[in-house]
DNA sequence: ATGCCTAATGGAATTAGA
């Protein structure tokens, strides 16, 4: 079963570029982010018409996640939990059922968090970008916490907006001082990965030179400036069934691109 | 160089992204 995450970076502007790779790759299952749409706005009849089954969590302007699929979504729900007041669309999960085994998915995407505001003790300011990332990964540390505990093929992928390591940047000094790379951004992100996570890229593919998303700006993907950020991470249950994890990179050369490419996980399920 | 592009909103200039 092809899996694939890819922030579309809005869906009314990326409708045919995002079409045209469904047509080509096929994926069973698309984690899609940054919808930036609400959900009675998102045209969900152009994928029913291919065969998906279409499930939203949308909100006006930003973010926004949704997940498409060819076989049938249960149970699905919508926002990361333990926090009723925070109103943003990042989260939606839902289980899917394959031939061999039922996997749940959850697709993510994770708030950037610059500017980054410190305390003079380099606490994050309180309120602010960077505590409000920070929150949401002690939030997401929990629910992986549950997935972990189910001893079941649960996968958690999307745009994570963390470099995990200095190689998963084409100029890490650049990012050091930036939300997405701070050790306490990086830190988190280990802690998630060190309950008993795989990966699945890294377990697949080591060395520098591989990323998933390049800025529009002073010719990111001509000069081959990217960063790796958009991540699947596995449970145990679920890397025993991966086949492939692969970041298709030639989709930032194509017409009307996003500034993210999709990475496709191929799981056994 | 908190912005060299792009997208959404709303119908110009601002906000947000990473």
């Amino acid at each position: 079963m092809k899996i694939a995450t890819f922030n579309i970076n809005g869906i009314k502007a990326r409708l045919n570029a995002l079409t045209d790779w469904i047509d080509e790759a096929h994926p069973d299952v698309i984690l899609c982010q940054e919808i930036k749409s609400v959900d009675e706005a998102f045209p969900g009849e152009v994928f029913e018409e291919r065969g998906y089954n279409v499930e939203t969590h949308g909100q006006k302007s930003f973010n926004g996640v949704a997940i498409l699929s060819k076989l049938p979504l249960e149970d699905v729900t919508r926002g990361l939990p333990g926090d009723d007041s925070d109103e943003q669309a990042r989260w939606i999960e839902a289980t899917v059922m394959g031939e061999t085994h039922a996997c749940r998915i959850c697709g993510l995407y994770l708030p950037n968090g610059n500017p980054v505001e410190l305390n003079p003790d380099g606490s994050p300011v309180e309120g602010g970008k960077y505590a409000y990332k920070l929150d949401w990964m002690k939030r997401l540390e929990a629910r992986a916490r549950a997935l972990m505990a189910d001893e079941m093929p649960a996968l958690m992928g999307g745009d994570y907006n963390i470099i995990p390591q200095a190689e998963d940047a084409a100029k890490p000094e650049q990012w050091t001082e930036d939300a997405l790379f701070r050790p306490q951004s990086r830190e988190a992100f280990r802690r998630i990965v060190n309950l008993g996570f795989t990966e699945a890229f890294r377990a697949r593919t080591q060395g520098p030179g591989h990323y998933s998303f390049w800025d529009y700006q002073a010719g990111a993907w001509q000069r081959n400036n990217g960063i790796r950020i958009d991540h699947f991470l596995l449970t145990p249950q679920a890397a025993d069934l991966m086949v492939s994890c692969e970041i298709q990179s030639d989709v930032r050369g194509r017409e009307k691109p996003s500034d993210h490419v999709p990475v496709m996980l191929d799981l056994a399920l």
